[in-house]
DNA sequence: AATGAATGAGTTTTCATTCAT
DNA sequence: TATGAATGAAAACTCATTCAT
């Protein structure tokens, strides 16, 4: 896989597995009801302790407590806190790509500039779900393991990225495709958690999901004089 | 101070007090030498560690013994542990400030394009300085109480390029200069990060700081439609 | 009881209750099939996760899961972990008892040489049965609280070895027979021990077989001088 | 080395380290008072509760506790609780080696039977001094890792026992001295065991090593037939 | 009876910080 | 001032045992 491509996924930040697990199954059991929704419970509340106090400050006994569960429990969920955490992770990942699969989807047929302001509302809007979340997860949990994870979501994304482009070669002008998407990638990641984290005041997210569009849409159209 | 000029600042990611101290001073006492390089050492120790094996194993016992420092001298320069990380933030940030400035300075009287391409080099440069230690303090540290103290440097930073930017007047062409700047600058940041810390093989570090260059002189010159 | 006597037992290191009972009965219920299959299986699974992984690593949940039974099964046949491995215990003399008893009965007649040879042989192959299980429950969990369950059991054993040494009074030129027996019943226990849990490579199991035989004929055939 | 001559290590259980260091040296430091009491005053705990209440029922913070030290203090003198362990393991070794190699010095000049009763008096001895902690160590702590330590102490007294009776080659009549060591070996540690730690009420001490002497004596001595 | 999810006290270990020397 | 041994609260993780189904 290329690295340029692989790239894209950042825009998500996603994390998870090869076939997208339906989720992180306990030790085994076939069909538990008390058992998911306690799994579901101590996602929670890790989630929520993760915004609230950071991951430093993240212990498994007070996400045990939280969750109203009991330490036992939680580790008969999940091997160890970074398994926890890792859980969370591509729970947040699989309900981020959901929204954005869900996106480009819907973009079939629209003319250049109104995908890419689909497009790049849909990131908006994704990002927006989850948003503490999403920001502890990216800051603070950047070292983990994540990055063998992060391989094959982003095969997934960066390649419906790509084919996305590819039906507007017409209009696209870059010399060097790969490379664009490269820079788009970062660039509109950056932009997307600077506009849905701390967008200043003056600014209202119409007017910055705009200029956005305006910028990827010069980029990819002007030609290298 | 407008927060759309704050966030210049994090180009640099830098931190630091308001008027630039010269260093975080030691308890008391003025005119040893032996003590600014006592907390000199420690805090390369601290940036060694850091980068060697992460926030979550430096432990300031360890930092001690790798200044060559008993544990009670480190805590007679830095009152507690967070003190010490902020020091070092503060240290690194200024140290980039100075390459950012310099080159700043340097592009008096240049072209528009060839300003850009100065200033999008002397970014790179400074991130290439301390790669390691930039990268740990951005992903592992974001979250410690460094808000306020951005505050400051930001302005200093983000003043600094408005400043640049208005000797260009005649060739900037932004509907909304304050937008474009924020945007500008949250996309450079990702980008000159990116190139820095994790660029694909195919790809030089001439033709990805020529794709930024060509990215913010397209997105500046061309007028809204 | 003589404690002499008592010490006997230690040969094959039995521990068992009073009178022999067939089996550590669950709970209650009295004629089912199932029951006694399901608590072998788990004394099965005790023993062979007690001689894989040792005292410290064995745990009721794994117990379980190796027996094919639930936990909740497991305690309803033995109250709690202790039980459980007393039972393993009790089980283990039992076995071990047999072969032994066999092989006394089996010396009837014979020589005193050839009986000793008959004795010694038997004792070895009683703890070739299943050495690694006898050497975990001598080594690891000596002092549990088998001293009473023991006292029964030696009881059997040492008068049983008294019957049989007392078929030769015309050979055995010993001064004390009780601290004769003490003597030999702790140096043989040992001997049997090391020839089967580690020979050293240059000696046959018939060598070291006969050099026990030689002691103990030694040893009860001369005379004080 | 010879496993036979290995065994012979065995009479005193001896763990430690090849030239025999003076004590489990602290993390490194040079002359510390503080630092030695302390690191004794664990060791002394240590033994303390696990003669009291076994090896399963040791914990590190009651250890600390019954020390008078905190568990912090602890895990500065000894990495983790088998290390704890282990130091005492050599102690206690070093103290029976010490012990022996004595009595095998004062025996120079003497008679062979007088020889033998002075070694046996003296391996009696070595084991009456901590009686209830040599048993712990022996029962209960079998497979740690001490099997490579083992070897290089079991080399030293191997030797010297070796030596001993090669004083009396004259009067020693067995087929096969390594055959022989072997045996004696195994069967005096088991019975200096029995003598000391659960010798039946009707024998005395001294009846006791007598028998054991006459034992070895008529052993040694005996031609085959 | 059987099941196995849930419990939570108990264990090991870490590390920021203090303070006597 | 410098030192570094000592501290102990806190965190990760285990496992014997219970009990609702």
């Amino acid at each position: 896989m290329d690295h340029t491509m692989r790239v894209i996924a950042r825009i998500c930040y996603s994390h998870s597995d090869k076939p997208m697990k339906t989720a992180v199954a306990p030790r085994k059991s076939p069909r538990q009801a008390r058992s998911q929704a306690t799994c579901e419970a101590i996602l929670d509340a890790t989630a929520r302790i993760l915004v609230e106090r950071g991951y430093a400050a993240t212990n498994t006994n007070l996400v045990a407590e939280r969750a109203g569960v009991s330490v036992g429990s939680l580790y008969q969920y999940f091997p160890n806190k970074d398994a926890l955490i890792a859980a969370l992770h591509d729970r947040h990942a699989r309900q981020m790509n959901e929204v954005v699969e869900r996106e480009i989807m819907r973009c079939e047929g629209l003319a250049f500039e109104a995908a890419l302001q689909a497009i790049i509302s849909g990131l908006v809007e994704a990002h927006r779900m989850e948003a503490g979340l999403h920001r502890v997860l990216e800051t603070q949990l950047a070292g983990l393991d994540t990055l063998d994870e992060h391989a094959a979501v982003e095969a997934r994304i960066s390649s419906q990225l790509r084919t996305l482009l590819s039906r507007y070669t017409d209009e696209i002008r870059v010399p060097n495709l790969d490379l664009a998407i490269y820079v788009l990638m970062h660039s509109l990641h950056a932009l997307v958690h600077a506009v849905v984290y701390e967008r200043p005041s003056g600014v209202t997210l119409e007017e910055a999901t705009a200029e956005m569009v305006r910028l990827t849409s010069l980029y990819l159209r002007t030609p290298a004089t």
